[in-house]
DNA sequence: TGTACATCAGTGAACGCGCGTTCACTGATGTAC
DNA sequence: TGTACATCAGTGAACGCGCGTTCACTGATGTAC
């Protein structure tokens, strides 16, 4: 059953990006080796011939999901990103949404190693809005990081806090149109 | 072994709070029954005379955390409870900090009745906030209640950003320094 | 108030189960000649 | 280029372990008389 070198290495990137995903769908303790594994179309004894242990795994995963995110917005218009980040569509998509608003609760209890690449995650994020203010005209001052350090903090306030509320529930939506609105508006 | 009703319910309110505390260090997956009972000084078998399941105790827990903040900022100065909010002290105390900032991500993929207590969490740290408006001599308007969602947003997300942030990294104590200024900025 | 009995909070061994990880095996790929 | 052999990605059974939960048991509490 070997496989060619080029293949193996696709099938490596393929579990990368599942375990992405899953991660944030259900966080690093609900999905098991098995799981991923059966979810990226393998058995689960091969999985130790790409990764050492899952933990070193996860923070490989939170990197994919933050590339991700930076290729996504590559193009995208700066307010339209925002809108898009808090909107009812981005909340209820976890698994393909947002890793800082997804698993930095559960990075907050991983070794150094996750850490390292989530403060890389956010940096790349403040980078993002970084060509946002410079596209949108705005003038850069020395004040220009630690408003967009602000500006991230609420959208992902916003979005974790949203999630944590019943689906169905008024204030999920509230808080999400409230922080849109507010954003925007401290941003035009 | 019988014990005293009284001394059952105290027993049973100091399992809920030792719940409260450790779900909060290291989520609902990092805290085994048997861990819980034996940091309340009790052997596991006992947990299901008070609880039906695991599940059951989650919802009560996280209610009790939000009870506990409420109670500790009843006579505090509004300012001094932002500042403490986002300093260095409360980022390292998971297990006695917000149960929002320490939870909401893990609540995101909990059933309803567990998000339903996150949403009376948010609803009674709004009531906080409002009452620090209103004594900090701020006039209500029709923006109030969205000036106080923002704030909230931000202070979540600067805290759950600040700690999935290596310890000892800058950017974690930039995060909390830069809402820190711009809320209470904004604020006074 | 005193006595006999039912209750039930707490104990600790035991349950089935799914977890992360290991391992002997397979067989197509890659390599040495 | 052709042949013989080593490599190693992927398979699937098996491992020990800790999980949530159950259960027979204990013995002080609470209650009926």
């Amino acid at each position: 059953m070997k496989v060619t070198k080029t293949q193996a290495l696709e099938n490596r990137t393929h579990i990368v990006e599942t375990a992405s995903t899953l991660f944030r769908e259900r966080g690093y303790d609900g999905v098991s080796v098995a799981d991923l594994m059966a979810a990226a179309g393998f058995t689960h004894g091969g999985f130790y011939k790409h990764f050492p242990s899952k933990a070193d795994l996860m923070a490989e995963a939170a990197a994919c999901g933050f590339s991700q995110s930076t290729a996504n917005n590559a193009d995208a218009d700066p307010a339209t990103i925002l809108k898009e980040y808090l909107s009812r569509k981005h909340r209820d998509a976890l698994g393909r949404g947002c890793t800082l608003a997804a698993l930095s609760g559960d990075a907050a209890r991983q070794p150094a190693s996750v850490k390292k690449t989530f403060a890389d995650g956010i940096e790349s994020q403040l980078a993002t809005l970084e060509r946002d203010a410079a596209a949108s005209g705005q003038k850069e001052s020395g004040e220009a990081r630690a408003r967009r350090i602000a500006m991230l903090a609420q959208a992902v306030g916003a979005l974790v806090l949203s999630r944590a509320c019943p689906d169905d529930s008024a204030l999920a939506d509230e808080i999400l149109k409230v922080c849109r609105a507010r954003i925007l508006g401290d941003h035009a």
